[in-house]
DNA sequence: TACTGATAGTCAGCATACTGAGCAATATCG
DNA sequence: CGATATTGCTCAGTATGCTGACTATCAGTA
């Protein structure tokens, strides 16, 4: 039988468990409470000013029902703004706060951190390989889940 | 800034979810309803006959919170059996039941078909390459997370 | 314009995962 | 032996992620 070490479903669910506690753990010690799911939507909030929600999670390929509680702890923390969209009665547009802003200024360390610390074990071109790679699955396997990454329409 | 695409955690993440979406594609066309992480457990089950709750998430990098929760659905489901040890009263020992060692038996294709898929954009070399990678990785992070990967003891 | 279909967002329900706390039982050591 | 520490398990609470359903709105077309 296969074992589980073979077997690039579980080794996927390991690595990315070891990723998130890297993660929660550099940016908890820098004194942050932020998931890596939030620090992607603020970020891409703020790279993306007046975004819809949908639009949101095609660009980090969240489902759209987990994207409503994402965006809902945002603005509880102060660091992101929900409001209509005054084009389309459905969207609601987002904003980073100044707040919000602050924040990823302060967290960038740590999340560079984090990310170094997740490869420690690799040279810095086993890291690359790595990382080409897995682009590399990702783009074929882009259709398959419920949450495909998509570009910006507009 | 970083691009998404040039983060590993992110990168994990999205690997991990086409993985997770596959399976469930994959296994549930074989007309079964198994999560990734309860084939893992039933599995393991199988493999070590008689082994305690915090063995079989050391086996294969559970939480111990998180394996209470499915074990309780591998036996509500009637694929394994949870009864109380004669040596320590604290543990309880797992057993595969005849229907859990069948189902295993016919879910295995679709398993296998399953890790092929979500490595499909990948050569053969590249996918090897890429679970040598990720196995390194992950046994430098191991200690990282709560529940790190643990031998069996006996 | 009225109908039809698609879209934005939310919600209920379920299954991982984690933190932190607690209980019962076992192990260890003075 | 008795105090202490450790261990196996469970639970409450929170945060992803998913399925499927629903409402409100918009877009396209007959």
């Amino acid at each position: 039988m296969r074992d589980n070490n073979d077997m690039p479903g579980h080794l996927a669910r390991r690595f990315q468990q070891i990723a998130v506690a890297v993660f929660l753990a550099e940016v908890g010690e820098a004194g942050f409470d932020l998931t890596p799911v939030q620090y992607a939507a603020l970020a891409t909030i703020k790279a993306n000013p007046g975004l819809d929600q949908v639009t949101l999670a095609g660009l980090i390929a969240y489902d759209r029902t987990t994207i409503t509680g994402v965006v809902d702890r945002l603005v509880q923390k102060g660091l992101a703004e929900r409001r209509a969209s005054p084009r389309d009665r459905r969207a609601r547009e987002l904003e980073i706060t100044d707040e919000g802003r602050r924040v990823l200024r302060k967290i960038t360390p740590a999340v560079e951190s984090a990310q170094q610390i997740m490869l420690r074990g690799l040279s810095a071109r086993e890291g690359e390989e790595l990382m080409r790679l897995l682009r590399k699955a990702i783009a074929a396997g882009n259709e398959l889940s419920r949450a495909p990454l998509r570009d910006m329409q507009a």
